[in-house]
DNA sequence: TCATTTCTGTTGTTTTAACAACATTTTAAA
DNA sequence: TTTAAAATGTTGTTAAAACAACAGAAATGA
């Protein structure tokens, strides 16, 4: 487990806790390692989960089938990254994704149920331990409920429009950066990325806003008729 | 306090708690209530975040306002439902949507810190209260994440059929029924209804799926070339 | 039962997006 | 600096969605 340790210490979940808090809580959470091979199954779809996993070393793929038993990758996820918290948090649901390795890869998983009961000896870093784990499934909440928002949208310009807005409201000016490029913006988007380069010069044609790079302002008076 | 235990019991925080554990916890919180009237804020946009609130009688909405001012509804928050909660577990950011009072309406405010921390006495229901605030969270994240996929995909037949497949996944049949009118499911998924409704049709005349009213089945051999 | 309203499907028109192909600019590498 | 590769913008064509208008079916309730 020793081994982990700088894994672990950047992870989401034990971020803020020093090494020796971190042994310890393995212990109280009853951490289990386990290695998988390239290409088994680490969760299949349809199991009742009671362990939150995280990968330590490799990447696994999460994936899903349809009735149709076509496969989608869902995301990749990288040593240090939870999964399957969401299904621990309502075990009574089966879980609808599967996890696969994508190399060779070692897992630990953590007993669910110890994560959330304060345990009453040494461990007085608990508080933090549930706090980072809620703070996990709250920040993905947050991501998921924004680009929701965008995507709800019907045309690549109010998308656009509604990403701007959000990234210039967040950034408290009306000049600001993003962090994709116009790929990475189409695909978080879900529209075709010629299509979205189009609309941006559109959009700064009719002056509604102003770009350079990934340097992006907005215009005051906003898209003609907006109110 | 007391009139409200009707709703608090029903509510998914308090769900399998009883009527006198309730009230021990409510004092074990720093539980405190608020009234509204209509139009006036409940929490503002920009807020940092340190209660979770619920709504105990009257309504709700929580708003946002993009960068030109454009308000939209986001959502409608009624008697027993959390609202706030994800901003909650991530106080160090700032909330970036407004609730208003809909009606004249109480709000209860609960410390979220105590939420977290097991205390030390009486209230041994206490973990099943972090238990519960962590379904409702995690609960959204799963429907978040379910209606991503499907509004992820860019056609209207892919976002139906990936709907369709997950409903049939869920209840274990090629046959089974929805929950939304075509109206519903049109906002649902984002797409115009009359639009929609000829995608249904298409795919029934193109034996993919067959439907009437609400019940839906889907064809084994699935969409052609679809694998 | 009949009348009214709501829901659903259908069609044609207009708008928008996807797609493909290519030009231009930027970046990275040799 | 030159060359190659990657990223971005542009254009035209095709496919799909939005929109609008309406017809028929189903649900509601008087």
């Amino acid at each position: 487990m020793e081994e982990f340790l700088p894994v672990l210490k950047k992870s989401s979940l034990f971020s803020g806790v020093s090494p020796d808090e971190i042994r310890s809580m393995l212990k109280c959470l009853s951490a289990r390692m386990k290695q998988f091979k390239k290409d088994e199954f680490i969760i299949r779809s349809g199991d009742y989960i009671h362990y939150v996993g995280m990968v330590v070393s490799g990447t696994a793929l999460i994936i899903q089938e349809d009735f149709w038993g076509k496969r989608s990758i869902i995301s990749e996820v990288m040593p240090g990254t939870l999964f399957a918290e969401t299904y621990a948090c309502i075990s009574s649901v089966p879980i609808e994704m599967s996890v696969v390795a994508d190399s060779d890869c070692e897992i630990m998983f953590l007993d669910f149920n110890k994560i959330l009961t304060v345990c009453t000896s040494a461990c007085g870093f608990h508080t933090r331990l549930i706090q980072n784990f809620l703070s996990a499934i709250a920040g993905r909440n947050l991501v998921l409920t924004k680009k929701m928002q965008h995507m709800s949208k019907k045309t690549i310009r109010e998308k656009l429009l509604s990403y701007l807005s959000a990234e210039s409201l967040k950034s408290n000016s009306s000049t600001f950066d993003i962090p994709f490029n116009r790929q990475q913006l189409a695909d978080y988007l879900s529209v075709d990325r010629s299509a979205l380069s189009n609309e941006l010069s559109k959009l700064q044609a009719e002056e509604i806003i102003n770009f350079n790079k990934n340097r992006f302002t907005l215009k005051e008076q906003g898209p003609e008729g907006y109110l």
